[in-house]
This record gives C-alpha cells, sequence and structure tokens, in this order.
DNA sequence: CACCCTTTGAAGCTC
DNA sequence: GAGCTTCAAAGGGTG
C-alpha cells in the first residue's frame, strides 16, 4: 500500500511520459529544457580506447564488456564537481555537457546554443582521448594517487581525498579510566590495532553515472524532491534511451571500472559486501521468519481443527 | 541518525 | 550457471 501511494506521488504526466511509447519519436525534449545541471563544471578528458570497442561499433550495448579489455581511467564522482566528473574530467570539446546526455538535440541547440555531437554510429571517436590522455588525467586530479603504489589508498599528498574513499566513521568510545587495553577482549585488541581501511566506494555503473546527471533536470521540472519518485522517473527514461545513447553511459561506466580497477588494484566489491542495509537484512530475514510464523501459525490452527482426523497425516509430513 | 525507498547494473554469494 | 543479494547515488521520509 505505501508503495502504492508513493507511486501514485509521481506526477506520471509531469513529464514527457509519450517518450516511453514513442521513444523515437521527439523524445528527451525535456531534458535540454533547462539548460545543463551543472553549469561550469569541469571539462572532460577524454578515453583512449574508445575507438577500439567493438560493441560500440557494432552497435550493441556495452554491458557484457568483458573485464579484459583495455584498462581505462574510470570517472569517479567528486561530490564538488560534476556528477560526471568524479574521478576523471572530460574534455567538453568531445564530451560537452549537452553531448554527454544525448537527449534533446532540437532544445540542446535551439535552447543553450551549445553544439551537439551526436553519438550515433561514430561515436567511438565521442570519446577519443585529448593529447595527455591519462597522463594528463593525472595532473588535473590533485587526488589521484600513485596508482601503482599497494596499501590503502589515502587523501593525497595535495591532501585532496579520493572521492571514492570515504574514511569510515568510527564512533570513538569515550576513554574510560585506566587503562583500556587490559579491559577489552583480544579480539577488540586486534581490532583496534588493525590499520582502518578506508572505504572505496563502488565505481558507477552505467545507470548511475545517468541518474547523476539527469537528476538535477528532473528534480529541475517538477516538483518531486523525493528521490525514489525521481529514480522512477528516471528509470523510465533510462529505458527510452536509444542504443546510442545509452552506450554512452555503458563506456563511461567500464572506464568507471578500469580507472577503479587502477587506482585500487586490491579492492573488490567484495571489500564493501554486506557492510550497508543492515536493518533491511535483519528485516527482510525478519519478514522471512514472520511468514514462516504465520504459515506455522496457519497450519497450527489447521492442525486444531483438523486434528483426530486422517489429515494428520500430511500435518506430519509439512512438520518435516 | 541509520535506514528505507526507488531505479539499473555490476559483482558477490549460494546452491 | 542460475538465481538471489548487495551496493553504488540521492534525498525526503520514517522509526
Amino acid at each position: 500500500f505505501l508503495q502504492a501511494a508513493r507511486q501514485s506521488q509521481i506526477p506520471q504526466d509531469s513529464y514527457h511520459e509519450k517518450h516511453r511509447d514513442h521513444p523515437e519519436d521527439g523524445k528527451h525534449q525535456d531534458m535540454y529544457s533547462k539548460g545543463h545541471p551543472y553549469p561550469g563544471y569541469p571539462g572532460y578528458i577524454m578515453m583512449s580506447n574508445m575507438n577500439t570497442d567493438s560493441y560500440m561499433n557494432n552497435g550493441s550495448l556495452s554491458p557484457p564488456m568483458p573485464r579484459t579489455s583495455n584498462k581505462v581511467p574510470v570517472v569517479q564522482p567528486s561530490h564538488a564537481v560534476h556528477p560526471l566528473t568524479p574521478l576523471i574530467t572530460y574534455s567538453d570539446e568531445h564530451f560537452a555537457p549537452v553531448s554527454h546526455s544525448g537527449h534533446h538535440p532540437q532544445d540542446a541547440n535551439n535552447k543553450q546554443g551549445m553544439p551537439r555531437h551526436h553519438p550515433g554510429p561514430d561515436m567511438p571517436n565521442f570519446y577519443s582521448l585529448s593529447p595527455g590522455g591519462v597522463g594528463q588525467l593525472t595532473s588535473q586530479l590533485g587526488w589521484f594517487p600513485h596508482h601503482m603504489v599497494p596499501g590503502p589508498p589515502g587523501p593525497h599528498a595535495t591532501g585532496i581525498p579520493h572521492p571514492a574513499i570515504v574514511n569510515p566513521q568510527v564512533k570513538q568510545e569515550p576513554p574510560h579510566d585506566g587503562d583500556i587495553m587490559h579491559m577489552k577482549p583480544q579480539h577488540e585488541q586486534r581490532k583496534e590495532q588493525e590499520p582502518k581501511r578506508p572505504h572505496i566506494k563502488k565505481p558507477l555503473n552505467a545507470f548511475m553515472l545517468y541518474m547523476k546527471e539527469m537528476r538535477a533536470n528532473v528534480v529541475a521540472e517538477c516538483t518531486l524532491k523525493e528521490s525514489a519518485a525521481i529514480n522512477q522517473i528516471l528509470g523510465r527514461r533510462w529505458h527510452a534511451l536509444s542504443r546510442e545513447e545509452q552506450a554512452k553511459y555503458y563506456e563511461l561506466a567500464r572506464k568507471e571500472r578500469q580507472l577503479h580497477m587502477q587506482l585500487y588494484p586490491g579492492w573488490s566489491a567484495r571489500d564493501n559486501y554486506g557492510k550497508k542495509k543492515k536493518r533491511k537484512r535483519e528485516k527482510m530475514q525478519e519478514s522471512a521468519t514472520g511468514k514462516q510464523r504465520s504459515l506455522l501459525l496457519s497450519l497450527s490452527f489447521w492442525f486444531h481443527r483438523e486434528v483426530g482426523s486422517h489429515t494428520i497425516f500430511l500435518w506430519s509430513h509439512v512438520l518435516q
């Protein structure tokens, strides 16, 4: 019921929902009606291996990109800059704010007057590396760590932390009287002695990159502020995108992963696995056990009705 | 204040 | 390998 209520809050007609039904019919007009949501965000740095992406050439979408493909810098979000300039910045020339969404060319050209490079079949060029490539990239990123240096990544010499790194909010117990080390169990001592590894976030996938880029547009176009509702809209818009438009984000996401791998060679999604949503997991568990309990109650009720009859035989099987 | 909600996709986990 | 779970972002809502 709550979900239905929440969903009902979504102004279905506040957006050009027709785009969903007619994705090729003047869609994305809303995307640029308000201009780019991130004015003045840094330019882009081009990726080096875009021209070699076969999937881009054959028109297929990128999700199934093999992880063994060329490793290229990733885009990792910076909380202070443009959403799509997280780890790397791109050259405006090739991946301008207008073009990176690939939507609403009319609005982009007419209202913003910005040149728009439609990805289309020549998308590979879209991501061609600007002079300097990754080297330039590293020079532009003050936080860019020595990605060949092993060990936990931390703040760069500049003092600017990597945006993907979140220092764990360690709740510090107020100091107790006496020697704490003697008061705590051995495993806790060991825990404290272990270096606190910074939390390295997962690289963003294609849809997440799309969301970061388009969220401001959607928020600006409607009165909604609830992210759940915004995300529903973004999900529908994502499906309304053409393959080429989506491919752009898949490619960005692929480069995100590649740069992430370079930045954090030892990192694995396993590192963050099971460290969030504790309440939800517990809730789900509880829900599951609750269902079992209610099932048991039902069966119990049924048992009391049927006990003494021949059905008790079946009940005994249920209990097993 | 931690988590929920909601979306998609990548990756981990379980069987 | 299939199917399920978790986490990435976001921010108002919830308990």
